[in-house]
DNA sequence: TAATAAAATAGTAATCATTCCTGTTTTGTT
DNA sequence: AACAAAACAGGAATGATTACTATTTTATTA
């Protein structure tokens, strides 16, 4: 199947491009189709999904039941908050070493890791602080 | 809300128990069903939800879209088949010290992390070998 | 430039896991 | 035995995602 050119699917990649927070699809759509009021949810959710089988963004998984994604394919870990639900890049090297300690007594190939970090965000700790002192 | 004795849930947890892979609902739905043809999915992932919440259990979530659930509540890793869909327990060491790594330049709370691995599994590699030599 | 085939789209229907709702049944306490 | 809280069965509803189909775009070739 030979990739042809879509303006849609330029759009979606341009707005993923623009956002550093980790959009859902329906997001995705709500703030392309201030652009193309056309565009349907479908289309955005096959690009997205074109796109992250090509490499050019990649879908992020971290259990609260909605795809994210991302522009930056570069490898990074997240962070998810359980206050707020937003996903965060975090900076930190990365962590390729713990497959060799998960593959040492396994007898199946491990080609991977998958892992994201949960708690409270900085903005989500903020107010309560805020409102202790506040009073 | 004082929780109440139930003959399904009792049936779901011991069910859960038996096994060493990680069922999803729709599979331990259809096991118990076997011994209470009358109990309902509602009722299974009802309970399945309630003892996880009580920590009796614990839910597990590999990204294939619909949850497993593990008798076993220690801490450990999952490695997941990305041919045949398995999920398996996998033998190695607690990885929570990741967790410092990530909070180091981070301004939230982290209270933990998720990590499973993929590749695959033993018994999807073998067919494979057994053909080359085979023939 | 017109013809054409493949790819993509819009819009809608379908799927699938999970949750919610409601009238009935169980459980546990008084 | 009476009662209230909890749980149940069965089915409807939800929400994210995928599938389907007739139409439009893209890209190539004559």
């Amino acid at each position: 199947m030979v990739l042809k050119y879509s303006k849609q699917r330029e759009m979606i990649k341009d707005f993923l491009m623009t956002r550093k927070d980790h959009p859902t699809a329906d997001i995705v759509y709500t703030n392309v189709r201030q652009q193309n009021p056309n565009i349907s949810l479908g289309t955005v959710y096959r690009n997205l999904t074109l796109l992250a089988d090509i490499g050019e963004i990649s879908r992020i998984r971290v259990g609260d039941g909605v795809d994210h994604f991302d522009a930056d394919t570069s490898p990074h870990y997240h962070f998810v908050c359980t206050e707020c639900g937003s996903v965060i890049d975090l900076q930190m090297k990365n962590l390729d070493e713990i497959v060799t300690l998960a593959g040492a007594n396994f007898d199946g190939q491990i080609a991977g890791h998958v892992t994201y970090f949960y708690g409270v965000c900085g903005n989500c700790r903020k107010p309560v602080e805020t409102a202790k002192t506040g009073n």
